[in-house]
DNA sequence: TTAAAAACATGATAATTGTCAGTTATTCCT
DNA sequence: AGGAATAACTGACAATTATCATGTTTTTAA
């Protein structure tokens, strides 16, 4: 028996909100997939007939903007469900979802989803209640996008990592992402974000083992972070 | 009679959603509230025991920054509900509420909403359609607010100001921001904005009459927010 | 209707960020 | 292991944007 009912429960966090018979019939829906890093999941503009929930590893959902850039909006991990809003308001998938490394996904077709939409408020409720999360989280990018530097928000991108993918066991932060992703993250040149990485280095703020990153001076990036 | 109840039937573009029942329960525990240009709704970090229903004029959802600048996040218009996010997830405010011009709204007390939203399943997926589709928006505007210019952003806004706003009797916006609301939606300097509407002005893009702005070249417009 | 306050405007300058061009280091593949 | 591809880095410079200072116009309110 798989653990996809898993991935639905974690994140609505919701036992209550799903019958026994609906988690077996979501569950024996479910097919599951294997995606490479960088390879892509689903991409923007794409009708999806489904939501990918995720059981292991990291994807970053982004968009492609008109200059040519790809902004990641967001860093969904085990136990998030991707393409959820597109299926809800039945439009096409507005960001691209990719494999940051090798990750495993279960997929839950579209009526499955809608069905218990439909039949069990409690389970509307609990989907409501965490996609309005979302929301306040974007909410919250924005003003961070619009009012802060790009010093600010790469310090804030790390402490990010560090609060939600954790450290290993040498204390680097779990997720590793290549230069041109935190600029991404960060919506800003790649160049700058090497820049603002170095100075970080030189600083002490971060040590750097390879690709790797650790978190040295939690409170100076903190410090970074809020004021200027 | 009021006709709260018309703002929630827009809101949710559900007349099916909810019973007649239903609809007079809502409609009878509304009181209407006039709010003057400037006044607080309601405030960051408030403790929302209700949502308020725009029935007539323009609110601004801001939210101060740790630098000590207000992002206006979002406009919010007739039909409009204010703080039903924070009512659903039962967190306080994450943003403000301040009219732009006078405005009369009405309140729906949180009971009556989550009962709604519990026992109405066809309600809570109308308000999940709507929070995904105002989700969806928020990660359009962060990829604007990260990928574009300052120029780009102020073209753009000017068309969301026509589009969603529509325009007076002469042509003019009907929706008049001061230059530094305009700043502030767009996340840039008071200054900046103003150089650039004055350049705009200059280059027969748009029109002013007074604090009124008129669009002149709305391909021109156009083609600044996406091109560079 | 006027004085005060707020909004608008512009110049000068500094700070931040992006772009282009090129070098070095790493990773990937067979 | 060795060469190609990709990622990381650095410098020089240009473009964008913020800040500060100051003057003008418009609104507000007594």
């Amino acid at each position: 028996m798989g653990r996809c009912e898993n991935c639905i429960i974690r994140q609505f966090n919701s036992l209550r909100a799903m019958s026994k018979e609906e988690l077996k019939r979501v569950s024996d829906t479910k097919t599951t997939k294997l995606v490479k890093k960088g390879e892509t999941i689903f991409g923007e503009g794409e009708k999806l007939n489904g939501v990918y929930c995720v059981r292991d590893g990291v994807s970053k959902l982004s968009k492609l903007s008109p200059n040519g850039k790809d902004q990641i909006v967001k860093l969904a991990t085990k136990g998030a469900l991707l393409g959820q809003r597109s299926v809800i308001t039945e439009e096409v998938a507005n960001l691209s979802a990719i494999a940051v490394n090798d990750m495993q996904v279960c997929f839950v077709p579209r009526d499955a989803i809608m069905d218990s939409l439909n039949n069990n408020p409690n389970f509307a409720v609990e989907v409501l209640r965490h996609i309005a999360h979302d929301l306040k989280e974007a909410d919250d990018v924005i003003v961070n996008m619009s009012q802060k530097t790009v010093k600010q928000r790469i310090a804030e991108a790390f402490i990010y990592l560090e609060e939600n993918f954790g450290n290993d066991r040498n204390g680097y932060l779990a997720l590793t992402l290549s230069r041109e992703d935190i600029a991404n993250v960060v919506g800003t040149a790649t160049e700058s974000a090497i820049r603002i990485i170095s100075d970080f280095k030189k600083l002490g703020l971060i040590k750097a083992y390879g690709k790797k990153v650790a978190i040295a001076d939690r409170k100076a990036l903190d410090d970074i972070a809020k004021g200027s």
